[in-house]
Parts: C-alpha cells; sequence; structure tokens
DNA sequence: ACGGCAACAACTGTATACTGATTTGCGGAG
DNA sequence: CTCCGCAAATCAGTATACAGTTGTTGCCGT
C-alpha cells in the first residue's frame, strides 16, 4: 500500500512486468467477462504512471487476451466459431510440437511432465478441477519449453491461453477429467519413452478431445442460460 | 513537408497507420540491416510525437518484424536456424489454410489470383524479379483473404511476411522463378477446381521448395563472404 | 411513464517533459 | 600506436499533461 517502490516485480521494464502480472491475472480467472481494465486505475494501484499499464495492455489486445474498446480494455467473449478456429490451429500445430519434445525433453523436463501427472492424478481422485487445472497448464508447459523451434512454442502458448481461460469451466466435469488425465498419461508415456510418432497422435486426440468437451459443455451451458433468458429477447 | 496535417494515412489511430506504414516499408526493403529505427526521427519525419510511433515499433517488435536494442530499433537478423523454424511453422498452417481457400474462394478472389498469376507468369518471362515478387505477395494475400479462420490467417500472413523480407534475394535466380511460378500455377488449378486436398499437397510442396530454395542461395551466399570475412575472425 | 436530447464524465489517444542507462568518441597515459 | 577511462550524446523508458470521443446520466418534452 505505502510501498515507496512503484513494483514488486523483478523483470527488466515496468512493462514486462506489468504484461506478466495481468496476463497471470487473466489466467487465474481474476477478471469477469463484464469487468473492464482501466490503464488509469491499474496504474493507481500499482503506483505507476499510464503509459507502461497502457503498453502492457496493447500488447494483451494485439495477442487476444484483450480486447480494446472506445471505453477500456474487456475480455474476450470467445463464440463458438471462435473457439474452433483456435482449436484448429492448435490441431496444425501442438502435434508435431510434441513430437519435437519427445526427442528433446532432458531429464529436468521429464521430471516436471511427471510432477505435473502427480497432481493431475491426485487432482482427478479428489475432484479437484482447480487443481487439475494447474496440472494441466504445468504439464503443457514443460513439454512446450523442450521445443526448440521458438517461434512454434510461442505461438501455441498463445493460443493454448486463450482457450484455458474457459478451459477451467470444462474440468468440473468429472467424466472430462478422466479423458484429460488419460490423455496426459498417454502423452507422458510417449514422452518417456522418446516416441515421436506417438506423441504426435496422442496430441492430436488429446486436441480432438479437449475440443470436443467444450463443445458439449458449452452447447449444455447455452441451451441452460437460453431458457432463462428467453423472455429478455436478444442477448447482449 | 510543410504538410499541417500530421500524416496522410487513412486508418483509425495513428498508431494503427504508423504500424502499417513502417510494416509497409519493411517490406518493400527500405530499410537495410544496418539501420536504426529510432522513434523520435521518425515522429519528426512524419509530424507527429513520439508515443503513436513508438506503440507501432514496439508492437512491430512484440510481432518478430523487429528487435528492440538499447539504442533504437533494427531489422532482426534471421539465422538459418530461425528461417528454418519459420518455415516449419509455414509447413505446419498453409496447407490446412490452402485446403480452407479452396473451399470457400469466391469469383473476386479467383480474378485476383488470376491476376497475380498472369503477372506471375509475365515477370519470370522478362526475368523481373520484383514483379515477381509482388505477384507472390498478392497472390497469397488473395487467398489468404477466402480462409474463414481469421487466427490461422494472420498466423500466416505474419509469419510469411517474416521470410519475405528475404525472399526477394532468392526470386533474382531464374530456376527458382521457374519452381514458384510452377507452383503457383499448380495452387491456381487446385483452388479453381475447388479441390481441396490438391490445394493442401501443392501447398505443401510449394513451401517446401521455398525453404530448399532459400536454404540453398543462402549457403551459397555464405560461403562466398565467408572467404571475404575470413580475416575479421567472428561476424557480427 | 417513455422517448429523445443535451450536458457531463470517463475513457483512450496523443503530445511533451524528464530520467536513467548505454554506447560512442575523444583525450591522455603507457 | 594502442589501450584505458572519462565525458557527452543518444535513445528507450516513464511520467505528466492535454485533447478528442463516446457512453452515460439526468432532464425535459410529449
Amino acid at each position: 500500500m505505502s510501498d515507496e517502490r512503484p513494483f514488486r516485480g523483478s523483470g527488466g521494464s515496468l512493462r514486462a512486468q506489468i504484461y506478466e502480472d495481468i496476463r497471470d491475472r487473466i489466467h487465474r480467472g481474476a477478471f469477469g467477462a463484464s469487468d473492464r481494465l482501466v490503464d488509469v486505475e491499474i496504474a493507481g494501484n500499482l503506483g505507476v504512471s499510464r503509459m507502461p499499464v497502457r503498453e502492457a495492455l496493447l500488447q494483451l489486445t494485439h495477442e487476444g487476451y484483450l480486447v480494446g474498446t472506445t471505453r477500456g480494455f474487456m475480455l474476450p467473449t470467445l463464440t463458438p466459431t471462435d473457439v474452433a478456429n483456435i482449436f484448429e490451429v492448435r490441431r496444425c500445430l501442438e502435434p508435431r510440437a510434441a513430437a519435437h519434445a519427445a526427442r528433446t525433453l532432458d531429464a529436468a523436463g521429464m521430471e516436471r511432465l511427471a510432477e505435473a501427472l502427480k497432481d493431475a492424478e491426485e487432482a482427478v481422485e479428489t475432484a479437484d478441477a482447480e487443481l487439475l487445472f494447474q496440472a494441466n497448464v504445468r504439464f503443457r508447459r514443460s513439454w512446450l519449453e523442450a521445443v526448440d523451434n521458438d517461434r512454434l512454442a510461442s505461438a501455441i502458448a498463445r493460443f493454448a491461453d486463450h482457450v484455458q481461460v474457459v478451459r477451467l469451466g470444462t474440468l468440473t466435469h468429472q467424466p472430462t477429467q478422466a479423458i484429460v488425465l488419460a490423455g496426459m498419461r498417454k502423452l507422458y508415456d510417449a514422452f518417456t519413452s522418446r516416441d515421436s510418432m506417438a506423441a504426435f497422435d496422442h496430441m492430436t486426440t488429446f486436441i480432438q478431445h479437449a475440443e470436443e468437451r467444450f463443445v458439449t459443455l458449452t452447447r449444455a451451458l447455452e441451451t441452460a442460460s437460453d431458457e432463462g433468458r428467453r423472455s429478455q429477447g436478444q442477448s447482449q
């Protein structure tokens, strides 16, 4: 509060620190769909001027994490088409990247994968959606770090993040949890046995399943809320 | 010079106009590898303040068109690894996008493709590398516009742009020109006959050839310049 | 009560000013 | 002649100030 220093981050520039801070908060679901992110407000909270905050928000907007309006920045509302588009790109990229990772993963990376998988197993046992969500993120991050094609890796990270925002919702359903865990296990086996082709194939089905679950659950959610909205006419 | 108006662009914000302006200039090869883009200087030329220019430069940097240094922004020097990485991503994305386009291209799009192809044929006849370059860009832009997956299309455009900067150099070689033209013809046939699978396959080979030509010619260029650099030790 | 209009407020966008870091270039010592 | 170090310029980063635009609120007329 009365912190003299403007920010506690450790990175290089304020812009970079603020960018990561806001992006992480978006990941954690700290913002609702109706929240407006206003640079001057965030700047006040952080004790800095508008400029670094504004630049961070602009970057997030260009990367698709936010949408800019004439009145603040907001979370994008992903239409089913948007989600389908994102998954199409992921289907193109991630299998090949996984094949890379199967060849280049080192012992440390394998260890992190194992930990993430263990957490995922525990999460499914205790039906802890939040933990499974985190484990899933760490699992992907772990093998993605081993991909030696930086551009491929960062593109994947970006597109995965976009749908990750809504992913948490699908992981609360028990059958989905089992499917995700099974997919992670198969991927893990492919990675540890350095089987590029298996990694490619299992990643393909993993993403297919992720999309299927999303579509199914979203459709269910939509029809449910449609009834409640029936009397209000057009949705916003 | 004594223009009252700060800028002649037509887009929304100054930032967006300047962004496009600089990006186009990068495409046209207006900047050399040793040129430094300095915000205050560009701002002076355009009659605006640093801020919109700075934001445009930052965006270009985040998108990989530039690299930021402590002393101005510069063009990235693509290593062979960089180029290989970019082409790997393109190999993943463009065939599928081409398959899309084969189904969604309308008459107007077909017309633009035909024009671009005609220019390319003329360019090869007259050995006009610049014209072939332009035709190639327009050809891709035309079918890319028909891809209904915006994220896929913009990702492709971005990665294609990155290597396009060095592409011009490869198109001066006659055999490469013939290969490119042949690839465009096959793609055009696939598009006009709405054959998604053929579009997919021909795009795959088209990109493979593009990468091959690049690697070959770059290697030739490198060994040539290596001899001249022999006495200087490490390259910069 | 409801619809339109006007004044207001809340933002983004742009401009200007300042600061700190880093490179560059010059000068002196070895 | 070379190498070290210091001074000065340059430029990114950040802060503050101003302008322009749009959504919002409240009032007035119907």
